[in-house]
DNA sequence: CTGAGCCTGGTTTTT
DNA sequence: CCAGGCTCAG
């Protein structure tokens, strides 16, 4: 094998350390902006390096960003070749690639279809009716999130209570295999399980992968350690980086004791600590460092700076909310004009979205150019979502969720009385929707026009189910006569109320289009379930996600604490440092502190120079003022570095000759003079 | 099927 | 306060 370089200089001992221990289980604690994904990145192309052939390396993260990001970097640093025979993936991706190949052993079928959080929703929301009738009050986010809790512990759906809540989340489940499909915890659950009951399967992959590596690690659930426990096999070379400091999805059924108590599940490990920060000036650290320390049961460690600074660390007292704002916008405007500071060197950070909005209000009066993260994803919007759900059901006619979502839109005159009979009858009969809206007896009882446009429906499903079922089918070809027969896109117009509505919808579906096409010139493994794959798992190569999007356009950041992790801003504000806020009223109630203070120690480590926190006295809640405690995280931080001043007397200070000059400038170019 | 009007609830959201 | 879901009338 012709010999790989690998650049070790400039790596600091522990680094160096957590690239060359190879055998065995490894803990990497990568403390916050320690340069873990260089370690991880220079790791890979050692183990190259060493003779390991790249098809025996597995690297998984958690989103596709932090997965692509991974094999750029690495595809920087070994030869082409090389990079693409590398493993590198999100649990999720694994686990589909896992069970296509043997999901027929728990009784699905290979084809199965993903289901995402709408289509769940939707699938309870009916399960929900049928069971308790329409008055039964039961909120199927509540069921989907006790069902999605279950899971993420192993727990089986089917051996919980006899409530109604267990009871439709029993059904949920049954009704998700009948349908030969799975949800996301499914895809960790089914492939873990693959994993545990079938040994020649279990064998299988373990000889493929002789070397794990797991990044973002503290966020992994009990479903994704015992995956990797089996994955990695008696050979135990896993290596997992992560910060149980970071931890802040416990919510979502991350378990912060995989990394507190990793040695349990994989016996004296070599731990190595990455503790000096590369990122922040020394009182961000000092600050962080003395907040996190108020956590019990962590893993004992200490942010070591590496860049000095002066700057101190601020936290200001507002009267209201709307000072707060106004402040915050005041003082990035001035940066900005005055010490000519990019929009992109701020960023906002607030617990909740609903802070956000004075902030865009504020920016929007300055016309400050400004980026919000989050919003409705390209595939979960109407247009997208209808057109997902015909591809679906010309795979599988039985999958009921797709085929309700489509069966008459646009209508063709199979209205609610049809279907709902059509729902009865299939559950009578046990068979899908389908199955009865094609079966000539059912059809008997209705009118002749109902009749025809039944025969209509069915031999169009027919008609798709062969063609997509046609060996090397051209797909996208497929999805756009579909549009076209169906007269999809005209009623999609209709439907729109303004011309630009209409515009960004019928752009949509040919976007959409245009992404099918993509993959079928250019995916590796080509094909329309691999297409819906992808869509559901947002792992779609070419198209560049909302996020992307958003984090290119210039502007003043504007984030959720959560979505914050992993990103870093040379000034931060971190506002609403309120009980109630952050921590959050439910936390408190909930007794998840610990969690909360992790959430603050994330949002201060994401400062590289200068950090403000915030906090209000008043602040207008549902329309009335509502008087605030500040955040019982105040008295953690450490004074010096942190300084307690209040908005009064940063308003009172006089206003400097370079800002004057500046207001001056921008009221000029306002009037246009 | 649509849309106005009423009611309710309001944390975070990698796949 | 205000967004989203739901109902009922047309």
């Amino acid at each position: 094998m012709a010999g790989i370089e690998v650049r070790l200089t400039g790596l600091n001992s522990s680094q160096l350390q957590g690239v060359k221990t190879t055998e065995g289980p490894v803990l990497i604690l990568a403390g916050a902006g320690s340069g873990k994904t260089r370690v991880i990145t220079t790791r890979i192309t050692y183990l190259l390096a060493q003779g390991v052939p790249p098809e025996r390396v597995l690297a998984v993260t958690f989103t596709n960003k932090a997965a692509n990001e991974m094999r750029e970097r690495v595809g920087t640093m070994v030869p082409p070749a090389m990079g693409k025979a590398l493993t590198i993936s999100t649990f999720h991706a694994l686990c589909v690639r896992l069970l296509r190949s043997g999901i027929e052993r728990l009784g699905y079928k290979a084809n199965f279809t993903i289901y995402t959080g709408s289509d769940q929703i939707g699938l309870l929301r009916q399960i929900i009716v049928r069971k308790g009738g329409k008055e039964v009050k039961l909120d199927a986010n509540a069921v989907l999130s006790l069902i999605s809790r279950w899971k993420n512990k192993g727990i089986a759906v089917e051996a919980n209570g006899d409530d109604l809540a267990a009871d439709v989340a029993r059904e949920y489940q049954r009704q998700l295999k009948l349908r030969n499909a799975c949800d996301f915890d499914d895809l960790l659950g089914l492939a873990t399980r693959l994993l545990e009951e079938n040994e020649d399967i279990r064998t299988q992959w373990q000889d493929r992968y002789h070397y794990l590596m797991v990044d973002e690690f503290q966020d992994t659930n009990r479903q994704q350690m015992d995956l990797m426990r089996y994955l990695a096999g008696p050979r135990k070379n896993v290596c997992v980086v992560g910060d149980d400091d970071q931890s802040i999805y416990g919510w979502r059924g991350a378990d912060i004791t995989n990394i507190t108590g990793f040695e349990r599940h994989f016996p004296e490990p070599t731990i190595i600590k990455l503790m000096e920060n590369y990122r922040s000036q020394r009182p961000i650290l000092e600050t962080a460092n003395a907040v996190i320390r108020h956590n019990a049961g962590r893993r004992e460690k200490q942010l070591i700076a590496t860049k000095a600074g002066t700057e101190p660390v601020r936290l200001v007292s507002m009267p209201g909310d709307a000072e707060e704002a106004e402040f915050v916008i005041n003082e990035i405007w001035t940066a900005n004009t005055v010490h000519r500071r990019p929009w992109e060197d701020f960023a906002i950070l607030f617990r909740a979205n609903a802070q956000s909005r004075l902030f865009e209000e504020a920016l929007r009066k300055q016309s400050i150019p400004y980026r919000i993260l989050g919003g409705q994803s390209f595939f979960e919007r109407r247009e997208v979502k209808d057109i997902l759900s015909y591809l679906n059901v010309a795979i599988q006619p039985g999958d009921d969720v797709n085929l309700l979502r489509i069966v008459n839109n646009p209508p063709r005159g199979l209205g609610d009385t049809t279907i709902e009979m059509a729902t009865e009858d299939s559950i009578a009969h046990q068979r899908s929707v389908f199955d009865s809206l094609a079966d000539p007896e059912f059809a008997r009882q209705f009118s002749a026009r109902t009749q025809n446009a039944l025969q209509r429906f069915t031999t169009q499903v027919r008609s798709w189910n062969e063609a997509v079922s046609r060996h090397g089918a051209g797909y996208a070809e497929i999805a756009e006569s579909l549009i076209k027969e169906t007269g999809y896109v005209e009623y999609l117009k209709r439907s729109c109320s303004s011309p630009e509505d209409e515009l960004n919808r019928t752009s949509n579906v040919s976007e959409f289009i245009q992404s099918i096409h993509q993959h079928q010139q250019n995916a590796r493994t080509k094909g329309l379930r691999n297409f819906l794959d992808s869509v559901a798992l947002d792992d779609d190569f070419q198209r560049e996600s909302e996020k992307d999007k958003a984090a290119k356009k210039p502007g003043v950041w504007l984030i959720t604490l959560h979505a914050s992790k992993g990103l870093e801003f040379p000034h931060v504000y971190l506002v609403g440092l309120e009980d109630g806020l952050l921590p959050h009223k439910r936390s408190i109630e909930e007794n998840t502190l610990d969690e909360e203070r992790r959430l603050l120690y994330v949002g201060i480590t994401r400062a590289k120079e200068k950090l403000t926190m915030t906090y209000c006295h008043k602040r207008i809640k549902w329309g009335q003022p509502t008087g605030i405690t500040p955040s019982r995280f105040i008295k953690e931080l450490p004074q010096p570095p942190v300084q307690h001043t209040n908005w009064d007397d940063l308003m009172k200070k006089p206003v400097t000759l370079d800002v004057a000059k500046a207001h001056f400038a921008a009221l000029k170019a306002k009037l246009g003079m």
